[in-house]
DNA sequence: AGCGAAACCGACTCGCCAGTCGGTTTCGGG
DNA sequence: CCCGAAACCGACTGGCGAGTCGGTTTCGCT
């Protein structure tokens, strides 16, 4: 169970323009951590991208540590709200509420290049805190899917299968496609992307869709 | 379609003791980057676990750079070698082939731990030129897998799918299951994990495997 | 033995960049 | 309009670590 999602933001009391300021400055850490990767942005530049000074990221966040969590609390936030809402969408069937959080995680990545370059990439590079910190919310939304599947698999829509590894692995293929994406190296346009995806999801689940008419050509030959 | 793999190795003639000097620096150095990261490992440091000095280290590798892209390099020679191998042992049937070959990346990267956490994570610390490097390397064996899949496709034994894709997707399933075990955040021992995983790759292409007891071939000294 | 090159040593340099600090501007409340 | 605090500025510093270099040892060869 994903008992203690970590309290999102702490607001403290803040000036508007503050706040505003805070906005760019982790829109422009994101996108530099993203292009020059987190050892090579410089705090002096993220500054200049964000339209301030040094001083003033200082005032913000206390060292650049912290600037990259907060780079990365945001984004799990926006992934965490995304993928909520597309679950709670999805109706009751556990298959269908699977898929549409590995969509909604797919979906929003791909809105967001940058975001999924640091989540991917940067974390390893700024210290062991922070890529704990990633490990987690990787295993949360890991923990969210395999419930999921779990369920599923007592319901009998799935083959015999563990959930927590299935889980695992559904999102591994979807990063590792998102990345492969990400950097050019795959043509397709994401919405192709996304349905062929889908189809290895439920096929590897050995699941057969809710009375869908789903147009996928495939039957299920699960021998368990 | 794999047909340029670059050339290994360069081997210039070279005293015995600089080669045995060579390869302690090479093992200090994966098992540093791997614990450290990139970034956080000295080059003092490197030199003195592999029982040298500096001057030393910089005698046999240039700079930080191409130290870490020697790791690398030395590190998809092993994968190379493995896989060819256990691709030839599984002989002609493409699913076969095809599980052989993640079954050996599975158990390559599994025996040695630090090799995959510098392979996964910390190439894009170190800048562009090793990320692009890493990602060549992975181009690599996605594309011996879906040249695979292509002819299992031609030949009726899969579902529909598109093989380029589906190769990428199956190398991020066991890339993610591997880096998770590698993390301690699988309980479950490789054995296990393998077995699961092969299920999940098998039905998610739609394949019915032969029905054949094989073993896949990866033992050899732990030595590089 | 003895010479030249390969291999190795470690103190030193030097640029870079995270983090600091005293000072300045902007704003909200009274 | 004025005061105090919040927000912001940018020149400065301090340490760290990659890379250098003159010197020393080891080895292959004749």
């Amino acid at each position: 169970m994903p008992a203690d999602a970590p309290p999102a933001e702490i607001e403290t009391a803040r000036q508007p323009r503050a706040e505003a300021r805070r906005g760019d400055l982790l829109a422009a850490a994101t996108r530099l951590f993203a292009e020059r990767g987190y050892a090579a942005a410089g705090m002096d530049e993220i500054a200049r991208a964000a339209g301030t000074s040094k001083g003033g990221l200082y005032f913000h966040f206390p060292t650049k540590q912290a600037l990259l969590a907060a780079v990365i609390g945001r984004a799990a936030d926006l992934l965490r709200k995304r993928v909520a809402a597309a679950m709670a969408a999805a109706g009751d069937d556990p298959v269908a509420r699977s898929e549409a959080a590995l969509a909604a995680l797919f979906r929003t990545l791909t809105k967001h290049r940058p975001l999924s370059r640091v989540l991917a990439a940067e974390s390893v590079a700024a210290g062991p805190e922070v890529r704990e910190r990633v490990e987690r919310i990787e295993d949360e939304f890991v923990a969210l899917i395999a419930a999921e599947l779990r369920r599923a698999l007592d319901l009998g829509l799935t083959a015999p299968l563990d959930p927590e590894l299935a889980a695992r692995a559904w999102f591994g293929m979807v990063r590792a496609c998102i990345s492969a994406w990400a950097g050019g190296r795959i043509a397709a346009p994401p919405g192709e992307l996304e349905a062929e995806l889908r189809r290895l999801l439920i096929r590897s689940a050995g699941a057969m869709p809710p009375e869908r008419a789903d147009r996928g050509g495939d039957r299920c030959p699960d021998r368990p």
